[in-house]
DNA sequence: GCTCTTCAGTGACAATGTCACGAAAGCCAA
DNA sequence: TTGGCTTTCGTGACATTGTCACTGAAGAGC
């Protein structure tokens, strides 16, 4: 299949002249990862830029204890700017980035992707947007994590999971590594959610029965 | 007194060439703050680039509730990048920097900013390897809070406050809002440490009395 | 000395996390 | 169909952490 375009795809790209796109197509390389995938990780640390022209990344952190949180998605259209953030790490980081769907990214090698932010100001203001959002991200969930209760912060999480949809796919156990507890607080807050007849559940299976009353629960926090 | 040349302090310019540097020092202002004053925070955001000449500068997350958590502190020679974040921020974010010590910064206006990181290689690296950091910074909070053992995060926070000395003018208010919790639990966590003699405390002061072990704890987790 | 403010201690309880199980649901092969 | 097998979920007991409502103690200023 014939590769479209990809710099129309980013903000900082999109404006960029002709000439200069052109030199991008040539400099890039595309790369896919099946569903499950990760792209980046500890032992797995990318020595380029990341943009990600189709699918959804989902970045976690692991604690040692096998625990997880998710902190942030990276959606088509976005670049991903913490594997340059870990890049000068000395101390060993623990977040990892998974295809949450067949991904489509496209790797810019680094000696272009200098070049094009020290030409190019829609480039530069595009990467220092990149690193701006997830900032605001990563304190989103610091606030979350520190100060939420865990039922609003769950009640949170399943809306913005389901989107316009009113079912969701997923285990308690994946529910947890969400939000960074254990399964079986999620297990509780569940059947909570059930007896007040906010949800129905079923193995691997959540069905939101009152996202009103949800979305109530999830602005009170 | 006579304002020595700040583009000696900064990695990102202190190899800039002359020229450079003279026209920086035109367009930049320099800045002080008393201690415990707000550098920035909700209601007063800058609109422009802060570079931390000297002192420290303490930045924190708050909740609604009143609770209050110690994100990172940027030390002199470094720029404080969070601002620029939270311009962008349409939703009202709530971290805030106050001066921990007599604060001198520089000021740099934006448009300056935008051309020096056009033009200068060490200028915009080391304005990415600003952000770089705090992203690790933030990503550091994360893990503890998610995952760590409040004993665990007390005694390294007071190995890191107290640095090279053994004593530290601290109340448990002020403990409790490094970690973001309750002063009533760090009341319980520092007596503790205090029956197994690795502190001793008195209003307002904490002693380390062990440091080796309060080491030891602060690794375990 | 006395008063006032700030700081710390405490017990009861609520919320969340941990541990050790076992039961139920779906999968698959005999 | 039946009987394992794996994954997912339920549950009770307990540990840790957070909340609330107090009380008392330490230091500052008079």
């Amino acid at each position: 299949m014939r590769q479209p375009d990809w710099t129309d795809r980013f903000n900082g790209t999109r404006r960029l002249p002709d000439r200069v796109r052109d030199r991008l197509r040539k400099a890039a390389r595309m790369v896919r990862f099946p569903k499950g995938a990760q792209v980046f990780g500890p032992d797995n640390v990318p020595e380029s830029l990341l943009f990600l022209y189709d699918g959804r990344i989902r970045v976690s952190q692991r604690s040692g204890a096998g625990r997880e949180i998710v902190l942030y998605r990276v959606e088509a259209g976005d670049s991903c700017v913490l594997t340059t953030a870990c890049m000068l790490a000395e101390e060993a980081y623990n977040a990892q980035g998974i295809a949450e769907t067949d991904v489509t990214a496209v790797v810019l090698p680094k000696a272009e992707f200098d070049r094009l932010a020290a030409e190019e100001d829609a480039f530069r203001g595009f990467v220092f947007e990149a690193y701006s959002r997830r900032l605001i991200d990563l304190l989103r969930v610091v606030d979350d994590v520190a100060f939420g209760r865990i039922d609003v912060r769950l009640a949170k999480r399943l809306l913005a999971l389901a989107g316009a949809a009113s079912e969701i796919q997923v285990t308690h156990q994946q529910l947890a590594d969400e939000l960074g507890t254990a399964r079986e607080v999620i297990s509780r807050v569940l059947n909570d959610f059930q007896k007040r007849e906010l949800i129905t559940q079923s193995r691997g299976r959540v069905t939101l029965a009152d996202k009103a009353a949800l979305q109530a629960l999830a602005q009170s926090g």
